[in-house]
DNA sequence: CAATGTCCATACGGCACCGTATTTAATAAT
DNA sequence: ATTATTAAATACGGTGCCGTATGGACATTG
């Protein structure tokens, strides 16, 4: 699809490319050097050129995938200006709509044997729920309820992002929003 | 531990409970024959009577998984009698403090890759929503607001249960009630 | 148009695992 | 005690994958 077929020279990141779907289609353990490369319609002999070993191409994709939440994910949150509640709303929409992040569970569940990506969502999901607080400290919450929400709400939005996979994103917008309601009233 | 160093003969049973450990500390992918029978200082010559192949194990773990989950986690909530919001929070601390439901996140990670799995998956989830449907109505609340409202719950439960593996129950626990609050209250 | 560097193919040894076949040991049945 | 049955050990061929070594094709530069 996005390389033609004719496409002869493969860069490093052609591979982590690909990677990053197998990641996604079939979990960590199944990205393997030779199905790579037959994938990509070449041989070992061009990983090896490199990439030193497999785990050299794990900790690239680590990258990649921090690179991928930590830029663009919060961008358009951070432009947009306006009423705080409704900058709530929108955070949530970037978070739910990025493609990206639909394959947050998989990473994870990568994760939860592996200490070195481990640490990379770890550090994501601070910068996230920060980012959230800071929202809700700007619709008027105090800080610590501010935290409290801004937990609640990031978990409910993870949580449903397991259950809900099949569901289309506009669906799991809609319904996420009317919940997020909740979460934005001041009892 | 559980078995005697000097057992000799294995029963399927040891077979699965072996491939339900690794599953937790490694996935799926990790759960290999021999390395098994390494684990439960045998051959594969014992599995090989036991199962057909590794494929079978697997459906045999799938079983138990499935089993440990339906039968054990809301039984002790289905006891507790008394203020339907106190059962709410029965039934999270049923779900929390259970032993296998700390997996959940594991097994859950299988079912992204493997649609047997995955049915199970959605059987449980169904269950469990539904049962905190029914004490949400227990409460007083109205049917649709007591599906919005366990369905919030829920998937703020196990949200949690990704990022907070580390911390304790005990922590965990008082956390979620602490904010569990929220969703007994009617605004 | 040589010479050098870049990128990939091919060929190899080794390991871990799967599943089968066959044999041996332990337990139960007669 | 002999025989069956059950449970596990051993031995085997086959496959997929890893990483290395080496050579070839292509481009770039002088």
């Amino acid at each position: 699809m996005t390389d033609k077929s004719k496409n002869k020279r493969l860069t490093r990141e052609s591979w982590v490319k690909g990677a990053f779907n197998t990641l996604c289609e079939e979990g960590i353990d199944q990205v393997r050097v030779e199905r790579l490369a037959k994938k990509l319609n070449v041989t070992k002999g061009s990983f090896y050129w490199h990439f030193k070993d497999r785990s050299e191409l794990l900790d690239a994709l680590i990258e990649y995938w921090n690179d991928e939440m930590t830029k663009t994910v919060l961008e358009n949150a951070k432009m947009f200006h306006g009423d705080p509640v409704q900058r709530i709303f929108s955070t949530l929409r970037d978070i739910i709509s990025n493609e990206k992040t639909k394959h947050d569970p998989v990473f994870r569940a990568w994760a939860n044997h592996d200490p070195k990506a481990q640490k990379y969502v770890e550090k994501v999901d601070k910068l996230r729920t920060s980012f959230l607080t800071d929202l809700f400290v700007d619709a008027g919450f105090s800080a610590e309820e501010s935290e409290i929400r801004a937990r609640m709400l990031y978990y409910y939005v993870l949580g449903e992002a397991y259950v809900t996979k099949k569901e289309s994103r506009a669906v799991r917008l809609k319904r996420i929003e009317r919940k997020a309601e909740i979460f934005t009233n001041k009892s």
